[in-house]
DNA sequence: GTGGTCTAGACCACG
DNA sequence: GTGGTCTAGACCACC
């Protein structure tokens, strides 16, 4: 599992971190129960402010994603079940506006579905 | 099509005014062709300053959603056709998270399409 | 000679009329001597501002395109030597700004001298 | 590498601090990765506004000129290939212009390209 | 420290 | 009356 950070993205880069550890769980690349590198370790190796690993980490925490020990680190959280819906308002939100898009940009429901089930199946696997 | 906007939210106010107008494109209430407030219309009845909906304004008509004509003032874009592949990169990897935190969330490929569906015909018929 | 206006673009219409008549004379679709539409048939036809249409003439006279003889109107010059240099400064500063694009594009000044070449005789022979 | 504003003139700042920069780039005098000033810095030791400086560079980053680096500031951008074509449609419109200027002028294909040339070569070997 | 965002005014080019 | 541009200040997110 190594990050690879966008410096000239407009996505901060907290929230890079966040979201590849996100998509890291999400495709088995990060198992439950895993440890995460040390706020230190991932600020060391990737030319990070430790500040900001500090604040992705915090929000993966607040998010249910992972869990902090303070002996032994961050680790992935096991079973996690985040909202009852199943999906983030938030997110819920970000997923209406792609789909206005995507009306706009001429794609069928269907051509949109195939669209989804390809982000869903994507990022599985990577650990053959 | 009335925008609402809310100045306690942590998305910039020009992103929710362009995000509001892409949804009303895509749901119909904006017709192609349509004539959308003046600038200096929206900033009045709205309390939002010039600027920002100027900035808003710019980036709609960047990506292609709306037009200014020299005389009048802007309007819906007619057939839209922005990217070759359907979506934004943006947004295709925008999908690719939610779809991410979805499986972590415990979703079924078929319960996040049923969400994706949802969200597809969500905004639809505003005018019957 | 036909003018095409796009109102939707940033250039001013009075200049799209300028440059399009300028490009008429260099590719020889209007000839010296050559009368042009009045004012008021030009706005007519194109559903432009008699305002805007005597702009784009105003300029054109100053910069010695085309004379005005107040009983038969508008007529193309005849042998028109504007600039000693052969340029005029504002067009060789834009044509020093274009060549930065092009180096900076990884066009050769080779490369770079074919799409002068190009430019220079692609408006040629519109009357065949 | 010094900027130079003409305040009276009729082009808008932000687009004489983009031409400089493109210029500067295209001339050597900015080397790729190296930094730009500050927005604040620029807007402060050039007498104009923040927000101006702001979007010339906005402009340039949307252009590919130069990157924004969230940790640092601006700098220059490495290796640009903007237009597969080479130039921009819109720069290739107004070489286009300019050729018909030109050969009203009185320009030979020849005497323009001399031009030409030398536009490509003057802005070269700042730095010996 | 940086850029991103927003405000409250103003002037001008354009049509 | 329209958008385009600019100013002088301010607050905030990010690093």
């Amino acid at each position: 599992m190594l990050l690879r950070m966008d410096f000239a993205s407009e996505t901060p880069i907290y929230l890079q971190i966040r979201n590849q550890v996100v998509q890291g769980i999400a495709s088995g690349a990060l198992q439950p129960g895993e440890r995460l590198p040390t706020i230190r370790a991932l600020a060391d190796e990737s030319g990070i402010n430790m500040m900001t690993v500090n604040k992705a980490y915090q929000l993966l925490k607040q998010e249910g994603y992972i869990e902090t020990d303070r002996r032994s680190g961050a680790k992935v959280a096991g079973g996690v079940r985040l909202e009852p819906g199943g999906l983030a308002p938030r997110s819920r939100e970000a997923l209406r506006l792609i789909a206005s898009e995507a009306k706009i940009a001429g794609l069928s429901e269907d051509q949109f579905l195939q669209l989804c089930a390809k982000a869903y199946t994507s990022g599985e696997e990577e650990r053959p």
